[in-house]
DNA sequence: CCCAATTCCTACCATTTGGTAACTATCCCA
DNA sequence: TGGGATAGTTACCAAATGGTAGGAATTGGG
C-alpha cells in the first residue's frame, strides 16, 4: 500500500482526462488518424462529426492545438483553407486510444443497457 | 478512406468518454486496482482521494456500480460496512487505462505548461 | 443522553459545457 | 448584385457538473 496517496495525486490519469476527457476530442484524433493523408480540413471533419456544433469543432480544435496534439496550417488562399494533423505527440497517443476503442469493443455488451442516470 | 463515416458513428469511444470521462471515475478504478487486498471501503477511498468531496465520491462508486466495473458489497453490521472492489469488466479495463497512464507520464512534459483556457 | 463512527443523501448554489442561430470576412462566379 | 464557399466568432440560453453544508440512520460507549 506504501505510498498510494502520492502516486494518487500525481496521477496522469487526472491531466489526460481534464484535457481530453470532453465529448470531442478523442473524436477528432481518431478521425485524423484515420485519414489516408494523415491531414483534414475544417468542414471535411465537420462532415464526418455531424454531431457535432460548428462551434464546439473550432473549440476542441483550438484546445487540441493549444495541448500540441494537433497541428494547424493556415495556407493565406482565398477561400482560406487551414488544414490540421496530427502532432508526433498526438500520434504517440494513439496506441493508448487504441486500446481504449478495443476495451469498449469487446465488453461494450457488459456496459450497455445500464443506465447511465445518475440521480 | 472507405467508410470512416459509419466507423466514426459506431465509435465506443462515445460510450467509453460519456461514461467514465468523469471527473473521478477513472482515479476510482485506478485506486481500487492499487489496493492490495482488491478492496476497499468508502472512507478509505476518500482518504486517499482528499479532493473529492463526499458527495461526488458516492456519486462516482454509483455510477460504477450501475456500469459493471465495481461490484459493491455490503455488510449488514452496525456500523454499516462496504466494500468495493473492480469486476472482471472493470479489471478488464486496467489495460487500457495503464496505457494511458503511461503516455501522460511519458507525454505530459509535451504538453504541460499549455493553458487549457480555452476563452 | 449525547457523541462517535459509517455510508451515504439532500438542498442550494456557482461554474462549466454544449447547443442554436446569426454574424464576419474574403473573393470568385453568374 | 447577390450568392456560395471557407473557417471561423459571438450572443444567448439550457443542461450538466461539481462544491459546501447539513441531515439521516444505526447502535455501542462514556
Amino acid at each position: 500500500m506504501a505510498d498510494i496517496q502520492a502516486e494518487y495525486l500525481a496521477c496522469p490519469i487526472r491531466q489526460v482526462v481534464s484535457r481530453f476527457g470532453d465529448k470531442w476530442s478523442l473524436l477528432v484524433l481518431f478521425l485524423l488518424n484515420k485519414s489516408d493523408t494523415g491531414v483534414m480540413r475544417f468542414n471535411e471533419i465537420r462532415r464526418f462529426m455531424t454531431d457535432c456544433s460548428q462551434k464546439m469543432l473550432s473549440q476542441t480544435l483550438k484546445n487540441l492545438e493549444q495541448n500540441n496534439l494537433v497541428h494547424r496550417e493556415v495556407y493565406p488562399e482565398v477561400p482560406p483553407r487551414v488544414e490540421y494533423s496530427l502532432t508526433n505527440t498526438g500520434k504517440s497517443l494513439i496506441p493508448a486510444l487504441s486500446a481504449l476503442i478495443a476495451w469498449g469493443q469487446e465488453h461494450f455488451d457488459e456496459v450497455v443497457n445500464k443506465t447511465v442516470i445518475i440521480d
